[in-house]
DNA sequence: ATCGTTACTGAACACTGTGTTCAATAATTA
DNA sequence: TAATTATTGAACACAGTGTTCAGTAACGAT
């Protein structure tokens, strides 16, 4: 049923194709991408393709998984809190080692976040780094029992989406701030808040 | 060149395009729909839809800017700061409006969030919001002369970024809470940061 | 109400790309 | 080396595209 994986034949077919669909994805629109021109820049014949793909948005979907799932396992469970202490060092860590495995993946990540004909790329992403998140805060318990459940539900939400749009800002920037800055701005932001970021006082009103 | 627009049958027919288009946007993902379905949908000839539109992105084209351009002329330059001091009602009232706006047009904003098949909506939505921050931010000149450059260029990037999420989460969560109490909760985070509204304390470190 | 204009219709057209099939060939494993 | 299996390339029917054109219907202006 399933093509013997360990065939050199099939992982150097399988390999051409990915590659070659990543700097296709690079050079125009997925929807202008034909699997005539996927098969042309791998140098397999057409039908070959098929044999390994139901189609090209099935390929889209193979390499979006396996890209997000080796970024996930870069999502090792740590504790960043201790008992409402503690935090910055490992937050800044983490952040740190995740904009590393951006700059090593760069030709993806360009190519999924860049790419005008890509849906979902982000949207799937950010699912990631929400349930990264939302594990993060709902096992704080202890700590935030007092808080109302909305914000239990809204900052993770907040959080991994502002993430998401600080990743593809950075790309854009051909990533010429350091990981080290950007881990330590997003730290900043998280504990401060934007508005106290930007030097502002804020006027007191009652909460709830 | 332009087909006058004041002509009651092409006033009609593009209503007609662009109302079904919406529903079947709402139905099944953009890829999957065809000119054949649209025109079918609309009660129209084939033909008639190419006297409007290139094809269907071009149709997805107008029908995202005019929805977005709708959205813009919502966001009246306000001033929400008063020399360092202020802000809360005014910046309540802003996201309190626009959350009013967005349910307003639901069907608008659940096509093109929801939909599988569109990319970029979220991007272009994103700038929206992106442009209306920066500006915001960079008018507040001698509040903020102090503040690094990075963290300028970031804050609206994390701010726009995250408001798009809280968006889509709501629309998701068919919008059960008021905008009121999305309002508060946005203007609290802002203002006190994510995790000092979680409760925490943090263990400060040297700046900079 | 009439007339000139212009939008719509519907059928036909060539064309591009899809997804499948099949016998022949090439590469791989054991 | 033999047996297996992936790849090739050409052919096929098919779906959808975008355009054309003569005929018809709806519109705006007077």
């Amino acid at each position: 049923m399933d093509k013997s994986s360990s065939d050199l034949r099939v992982v150097k077919t399988r390999a051409a194709i990915q590659s070659h669909f990543l700097e296709l994805l690079l050079q125009k629109n997925f929807n202008e991408i034909t699997v005539i021109d996927i098969a042309k820049a791998a140098n397999i014949g057409r039908g070959t393709f098929y044999l390994h793909y139901i189609d090209k948005f099935d390929l889209l979907e193979k390499v979006m998984e396996e890209g997000l799932s080796e970024t996930v396992s870069h999502f090792q469970p740590e504790t960043y809190f201790d008992n409402g202490r503690a935090i910055p060092d490992r937050m800044i860590h983490f952040v740190l080692s995740m904009f590393g495995h951006f700059r090593e993946n760069e030709r993806f990540f360009r190519a999924m976040l860049f790419n005008k004909g890509i849906p979902n790329f982000k949207s799937r992403m950010q699912q990631l780094f929400l349930s990264k998140f939302r594990r993060e805060i709902s096992s704080m318990v202890p700590m935030t029992s007092g808080v109302d459940p909305i914000t239990m539900e809204i900052l993770p939400v907040f959080i991994s989406s502002g993430m998401i749009g600080l990743v593809e800002w950075w790309f854009r920037n051909n990533m010429r701030i350091s990981e080290k800055d950007m881990a330590r701005k997003i730290f900043q932001v998280m504990t401060r808040g934007p508005l106290q970021t930007l030097g502002f006082t804020i006027e007191e009103k009652n909460e709830h």
